[in-house]
DNA sequence: AGAGTAACCGAACGATCGGTCGGGACAAGG
DNA sequence: CCTTGTCCCGACCGATCGTTCGGTTACTCT
């Protein structure tokens, strides 16, 4: 009994056309004109489904918001010593990043000039937050360097791990997921210098 | 014989009025409105000095740009040993970066909707093939590990030092360009781990 | 003082913005 | 058959978009 239904749209299957059209246009250069092209429906057939452009923003976000805070419940996050915990989540976050690739583009790059894009940069930085309390005890228990400033170093491997969504694209093939979570792990642990 | 003028506008003056707007409420989230209240000039004034919107966004990524390739034309940048070369071109980039701040800014956010923000995106793709040649060479030089593809590698420090764009800011006292080139290069070279 | 011009302004242009409205097509349940 | 509710549409709203235009102010030069 598999669900065979009219072919028509969801809050969740317009949400996901429109997400890609606001990472291509960017949400402030997109217009509903765009949104209803895309999705092959009439723009006022979009408001059937959500209350308003900025509502998709927010299901948007939302979505890859909780995906980001999801690895901090994880037991892997919360037990252990300190420099593994962090491992753990700089890994997860590469594979919550590609998994979700399109909603945490979206997230990344909101700018602040609505309630929803204020709210979405305050929840950013409390994730951001808790990671460098990770990294801090990292650094208390002598595993991670101490030469860095930890604000410093935390940003710098957030940017790392963020510029995912600039070029990583699920359809390349010979980059799997595992492959860059392994590079980028390497690279924030190990550097660039070759130990031999 | 100091130029003592009148006070008013130059293109100059204008644009870094312009791109200072632009980078808190994105290009395309921004109107000729918003920049008339912000350079205290009404909307038509604007004309008078440069022909539009998108002249303003041409000649600060214009601006970005020349610094960024200006990079590869200096001496340290194409004689020695790859792996120093290389070197030298990180630290610099997070000179030109932190100098340029506001305009390498603005670069980095285009989406490529009009041309002129294609042919900014092209002319990265450039300098970032530039920049992955030479990590390729130092690779081939053995000086750095062999275990992480070159491209990947490369988009993944880039990652990190144009992520400066979205939390470094001058004024922000005890950190100066020179800790955080640092920083970043011995992040990148290096890693986070504690060799002792 | 008068001419020339750089800098600026308010008003308005057509186009497009996000969003609303009344109604039609169509499948499901009786 | 007819009703009900989902899904969608074209037409339209006031507001705002980037840009243009005619005209005024204010400084420079002679």
């Amino acid at each position: 009994m598999t669900t065979a239904k009219r072919d028509t749209y969801t809050p969740e299957s317009l949400l996901s056309v429109a997400v890609q059209v606001f990472n291509e246009r960017g949400y402030d250069g997109t217009s509903m004109e765009h949104l209803s092209k895309a999705a092959g429906i009439s723009k006022s057939s979009i408001y059937h489904h959500v209350t308003g452009k900025e509502e998709l923003l927010r299901r948007a976000v939302s979505r890859a918001l909780d995906g980001l805070f999801g690895i901090l419940d994880e037991e892997h996050a919360r037990v252990g010593r300190a420099v593994e915990r962090l491992e753990y989540v700089v890994r997860r976050m590469v594979e919550v990043l590609t998994a979700e690739l399109p909603y945490v583009t979206l997230l990344l790059r909101v700018r602040g000039n609505t309630g929803t894009e204020r709210w979405a940069l305050e929840r950013r930085r409390e994730f951001d937050h808790q990671v460098a309390e990770l990294l801090k005890a990292a650094a208390a228990d002598g595993d991670v360097r101490g030469d860095i400033e930890v604000r410093l170093a935390t940003r710098l491997v957030f940017g790392m791990i963020n510029s995912l969504v600039e070029w990583y694209r699920p359809d390349s093939r010979g980059m799997g997921e595992r492959e860059v979570a392994d590079a980028v792990a390497q690279l924030v642990f190990g550097g660039l210098r070759n130990e031999a």
